[in-house]
DNA sequence: CTAGAACCTCAAGTAACTTGAGATGCAAGG
DNA sequence: CCTTGCATCTCAAGTTACTTGAGGTTCTAG
């Protein structure tokens, strides 16, 4: 009766291998309740079913969205719900794509100021170390503009 | 002698309003020796002069930049030495500058496939809580192609 | 002189796990 | 049967960069 490739019951370390987490974040999501607590062989050890591999997988997506635990969790409960609610889901995933794309353009503002900082010193340290090198004094004043630095090893 | 608008001497409150921190933010940065101990009053308040809150406002604009507290210590250090290295400066945010873009890269793939992800809901939820939504079941199949979920709410 | 804001210390909480210690279980080789 | 070594178990503490809270003092304005 039994397949021989899709192996019902399985440890926690093949799950976490098929699933892609580490053991102790397994355990970490049973602890906080993302997963319900596993079956247990008489010697302690966890078992776990193909629905539970499912649920990981499905987990294991939602975390590479950048889901939170709390908003995965929402995702994965809706998931098990027999009245299921598409539009619920679909808020949850907008609402993380808002800040998503917030971060992204600070991300982008960021990008743009580092690297103007870092061609500031290129063009102005080229000779090497400098003692008299005032960058870091320059962000050390209230006024001062981070994006261009003014002059560096003066 | 003393001038009355660059007050020479602040308390923690002052110092926190000057340079952007909550005053619990200093109290730590003190703990982790990221700044030196504060001057104290007989009372035990903290006192601060001009010069730590040049080095907090150094400490201000690389947090703003997403320095880490280990690379800020490491620029407030080499700014406070004399024989200042503008080269290691460089190195450090230049080091972090490939951090950022590696993020940023990995935040504009994340934006694409959520906002995928939302556009395949809204097409095919347009009418509302559906209870046959597969789109969460997809999300938990190994070989699911996040990016562009086959069907949702067939 | 008193009310209330600001300050103090110390402990614990946050997110999402990881790491470590110390103990037990299990499967394979000899 | 026994040993070796990997997998598993629990529980506590560490990680980052702070914040929050409790409980108590000090400063300042009216």
């Amino acid at each position: 009766m039994k397949s021989p490739q899709a192996q019902a019951q399985m440890n926690i370390g093949l799950l976490a291998q098929r699933t892609g987490f580490a053991v102790s974040a397994i355990r970490y999501y049973e602890e906080v309740g993302l997963i319900p607590p596993a079956v247990r062989r008489p010697s302690g050890h966890r078992v776990y079913s193909v629905e539970a591999q499912e649920m990981l997988t499905l987990i294991r997506h939602c975390r590479d969205f950048g889901f939170s635990i709390e908003e995965t969790r929402a995702l994965v409960s809706l998931s098990s719900s027999h009245d299921r609610d598409c539009v619920e889901a679909r808020e949850i995933a907008q609402l993380h794509l808002d800040t998503v794309r917030v971060k992204l353009v600070e991300l982008q503002n960021l990008e743009r100021s580092l690297s103007k900082f870092v061609q500031a010193c290129t063009d102005q340290c080229v000779g090497g170390p400098a003692p008299k090198c005032t960058i870091l004094n320059d962000l050390s004043l209230d006024d001062s503009k981070l994006a261009a630095p003014a002059r560096c090893c003066g």
